[in-house]
DNA sequence: AACTGTTTACGTAAGC
DNA sequence: GCTTACGTAAACAGTT
């Protein structure tokens, strides 16, 4: 039985024209709801997997054109994956002169076997079909792909911009729906901007207990939300403010002393080494009569940043781009190879530093666009029928 | 004024 | 069916 995820791309102008339908706009996979994605069927023969989703591409670790603060370095970033580190269906690309560049080898009905039919009526592009990604995962990315792994809310949408041609449209939705997330999120926390860097807003980094919200490195819904360790000793929260434990940062809802409720927050941040730092614990939980907000940051914010880089010192080493060796047993960040990992959205970071490196074309086929447009002072959106070739075969719904 | 950040509310869909 | 994760809209306040 297959089941579709709907692509939400219905408001979008691009999606008439150019594009093909045939049916609704959803992409299929072989099993029901996204975690039949994790479960990688385009990985196999009977590949109903949309590929262009599993690899969207491939970033070679660059960061943000307008990056500011966030340098990368060759070596950091998510962890990029080399060709050592390529699903098995994917193949190391490079296309020059971005490097390595893992793409899924099967544009979505060629390595698939029986997908390669004619897809006439269903053969269409999704380059502008809204990633499955939600919007935390997106600003994970985002910031895991980040040398100084923090972000300000420009370059977050900058970044999802540049790698999503979907966010090109419709800014106002879902940029709000980004700063929704950032603020309600226990899992994002915002790090004031240090003095000598002025500007508007502040840095945004991952909570460090927040390291495994993503399974096995699926980009895709989480199995539970992260939530910020609520009282000292109460269970759950408990473990969810354990640096390191992995098991108790996203916590389960069993376990937990309330649902996913936007009350059910911390009076105190889960780790003492993140005084100053916006751990968002301003959300009154109805259910405790803890002091709502922690002191102003900004008090702290002189050496918040370089505080934060020394957290990143000693937070699970998922987080630590410095940490990343490739052929690590203990690679930490996502060695599970997920088709929807955020290694698969990221290559190896090698040469190219703070640009997009490599566009998707339809979420598959990374190509140079992105950064040709870049060197060119091009509009990235106007260099999309460059890099937006890749064709997406609607999978046959089985009946 | 525009941007950033917070919060509330509501709807949808996934997962159990 | 219930709970939870997520998406969206909107109001509002603070900041640049």
């Amino acid at each position: 039985m297959l089941s579709a995820v709907k692509m939400e791309g219905h408001e979008h102008p691009d999606w008439s024209g150019s594009y093909y339908y045939g049916e609704t706009e959803c992409y299929s996979a072989a099993g029901n709801s996204m975690t039949s994605y994790m479960t990688a069927p385009g990985m196999t023969s009977t590949g109903h997997m949309n590929t262009h989703y599993m690899n969207p591409v491939g970033l070679n670790g660059s960061s943000l054109s307008q990056s500011s603060g966030a340098a990368v370095q060759p070596g950091a970033g998510m962890g990029g994956l080399g060709a050592a580190g390529l699903p098995p269906n994917m193949s190391p690309i490079s296309p020059p002169p971005y490097g390595n560049v893992p793409v899924m080898s099967p544009v979505y009905g060629q390595g698939c076997g029986i997908r390669s039919r004619e897809a006439k009526p269903y053969r269409r592009s999704y380059t502008h079909a809204k990633p499955p990604y939600s919007y935390i995962s997106l600003i994970t990315m985002a910031i895991q792909q980040s040398a100084s792994k923090m972000l300000t809310l420009n370059e977050i949408y900058q970044w999802i911009m540049d790698l999503f041609p979907f966010y090109r449209q419709n800014q106002q939705r879902w940029q709000n729906s980004i700063r929704h997330s950032l603020s309600f999120n226990d899992c994002f926390i915002k790090m004031p901007r240090s003095p000598d860097k002025p500007g508007k807003g502040s840095f945004w980094a991952l909570h460090p207990d927040s390291g495994n919200m993503f399974e096995n490195g699926c980009y895709l819904r989480r199995q539970k939300r992260f939530k910020c360790g609520k009282n000292p000793g109460t269970g759950a929260k408990e473990a969810a403010g354990k640096p390191g434990s992995e098991g108790g940062s996203v916590t389960g809802s069993s376990s937990s002393s309330g649902p996913d409720s936007p009350h059910s927050s911390s009076p105190s941040p889960p780790s003492s080494d993140l005084k100053g730092v916006d751990l968002k614990p301003h959300r009154v939980d109805p259910l405790s009569s803890s002091p709502a907000r922690v002191p102003s940051p900004v008090a702290h914010s002189q050496h918040l940043l370089s505080h934060h880089h020394a957290l990143l010192l000693h937070e699970p080493a998922h987080l630590k781009p410095d940490h990343y060796h490739p052929h690590h047993p203990h690679q930490p960040l996502y060695a599970f190879n997920h088709p929807f990992s955020i290694n698969n959205l990221m290559s190896e970071p090698q040469h190219h530093k703070l640009e997009p490196v490599v566009q998707y074309g339809g979420y598959g086929c990374p190509v140079s666009g992105a950064l040709a447009a870049a060197k060119t002072g091009l509009d990235p959106a106007h260099t999309d029928t460059n890099y937006y070739h890749c064709v997406y075969s609607r999978p046959l719904m089985n009946s």
